[in-house]
DNA sequence: GTTATTGCAAATGATTTGCACAAGG
DNA sequence: CCTTGTGCAAATCATTTGCAATAAC
């Protein structure tokens, strides 16, 4: 975990009168051991093999204070849960493409879309806060070559584009 | 409603060999007669004071035929249930900027944007098909005035802005 | 007559919450 | 000790679905 994750959680913990437990230090570690997406099953599943018992009520508890700590990001991918992004202390756009072949799911961030929306929204009135961009698309390898590894890769993991409930 | 909309409607309808009645009739009209975003359970609302009874079940089921269709838009603004979108038609692009004070939505076009967008998407290896912007913003007036006209008007029509549920 | 469609009520499923107990400071 | 945090199970709530009755064509 990242010096200023741990230091902004500090912070965070402080300013809120908030106390250190078992549990939230190991969901904590596993959000933030590595820098993909996760859903809070997901999540839940990676904390409830370790030793301290965690219940899911409180992997959710945890992730509200990270999302309201400003620790981690909740993005919409289209599908009946929420998505939780860990990666963006260092990248603050969080731009998204979804395959809808495979599922695969890139993120990528790019100043001049940035710049260009939140001019928009100033002439428009407003303060830009927070902006996120959803692009759907189909991959091109599965188009011209007939496979897409991603889409193979996902079957085999189980995964699938789920549609909303 | 839209004449296009209507051909593009029969087309669907006697390409899938699905069947014309009254309640389907009364939700599409409901749908189109206004070009603003609504929620299903507003949808029926509009719908459930006329004289045809209609069941939720159907107004879901019809709202399912006309995203299939391609006349309706699914968004996600951010809270805990689906918005549809009826006017897009004539505007190919959805992106939103959603205000945190007031809950204005407020949609907006820019070809700059788009075109943006797209060839970022091929660079990157895919083939965009559909884009969505949400830019959460505050309002300048409620910030420099002290007050917004838009969330008076919110808080007057007991809408407000729900978190996530 | 078939087959699609509807209404109803029950099911779903992610997320939230009330409450009694446990554990930080 | 005095709060805050936790687990559990029950509650929420938008949306979906099974099924028997109904209506298109």
């Amino acid at each position: 975990m990242d010096a200023t994750v741990q230091s902004r959680l500090d912070d965070f913990i402080r300013r809120k009168g908030m106390r250190r437990t078992a549990q939230r230090e190991v969901i904590v570690a596993a959000v933030f051991s590595k820098d993909e997406h996760f859903s809070a099953e997901e999540l839940y599943g990676r904390v409830s093999t370790s030793a301290a018992n965690t219940s899911r009520a409180t992997v959710y508890r945890t992730l509200g204070l990270l999302v309201e700590a400003g620790l981690l990001r909740e993005i919409d991918l289209g599908d009946d849960q929420t998505t939780y992004d860990p990666n963006f202390l260092d990248k603050p756009a969080h731009n998204h493409l979804v395959c809808i072949d495979c599922g695969r799911v890139v993120e990528f961030e790019d100043a001049q879309l940035e710049g260009l929306t939140a001019s928009m929204t100033r002439r428009l009135g407003f303060e830009p806060i927070r902006q996120s961009l959803k692009v759907e698309a189909t991959c091109e390898q599965l188009r011209n070559h007939g496979r897409c590894p991603n889409l193979i890769a996902t079957r085999l993991s189980g995964k699938r584009l789920r549609r909303k409930r």
